[in-house]
DNA sequence: TTGATTTGTATCAAACTAAGTTACAAAGTT
DNA sequence: AACTTTGTAACTTAGTTTGATACAAATCAA
């Protein structure tokens, strides 16, 4: 299965709106330096705003930043915005419940699940997109 | 983007496999108690072949049993297996380099990715199928 | 007020992936 | 020789993602 690449595309989006600090900036823009349609930043960027990572306004003169201090933003909270959250997912269709092991088996990847879940979000959260502009600004890799 | 299942798939199968110890087991046994198509089974079971954690047999008599004890198969194996083995994925298309943070941003993202694949796999690799057992065998949640 | 611009969203098509199914050769047993 | 099971190819179906077009609603400037 192909992971999901979105979060890659909104870190990138938000590292931009960083930069420009209070500026707003409009979705043709950033979908010139993504390399992407400008609807599919729209997209992206309204799942952005849901989690209150950023501030969109429509008109003339519209555009979208930053909703807080780019060291008030963690990875972590990125992701969440735009992931299903889950590393990997549960049976598609439920096991047999005849079955001894199909019976239990879904209750206990449910609770790996949550914890791989927030093994990832706590490395995630040890960085701001205020840390991911440092490492872009000195091509530091 | 929905996560992938085939992990949760291949910890019930080789949960199975480990409850019948020496014993083959056959693809049509086991696709009943996953609730799938046996030719389903047969191809995780030749991933999960691939990476050594499983022997597999034709003929009459064929079938399936663990390579291994279940005390010496970790879950992080299975995951290696089964995988694509990233959290998420970096930009489908690259970013326009002409952009100073399309530019290197990829990297940054990158070497992400691996820490993120670290952790998950330190996690993963605290249990064992034989942990899975237990936790089966008990109920426990 | 009018015209221009931009977001937000609906809708559609194309590309890709995963899952399920059928079919059958190859391997092994009796 | 007859039977069984894996391994695999080929195909269909369903679901997801991406890209594209279109347009209403919001906002600003003249």
């Amino acid at each position: 299965m192909a992971a999901n690449s979105q979060f890659s595309m909104a870190v990138h989006v938000l590292t931009m709106l960083a930069c420009s600090g209070e500026e707003k900036i409009k979705s043709d823009y950033v979908a010139g330096s993504v390399n992407t349609n400008p609807v599919v930043i729209r997209r992206l960027l309204g799942q952005l705003n849901q989690a209150n990572l950023v501030i969109s306004q429509t008109g003339a003169t519209g555009g979208t930043r930053l909703a807080r201090y780019p060291e008030e933003i963690t990875l972590a909270e990125i992701y969440k915005a735009v992931s299903c959250g889950e590393v990997f997912a549960l049976h598609a269709k439920s096991p047999n419940q005849d079955c001894p092991i199909g019976k239990n088996i879904e209750a206990v990847l449910c609770n790996l699940q949550k914890e791989m879940d927030k093994s990832v979000d706590q490395t995630l959260s040890r960085y701001t997109l205020a840390s991911v502009i440092e490492m872009v600004e000195q091509g530091r890799v």
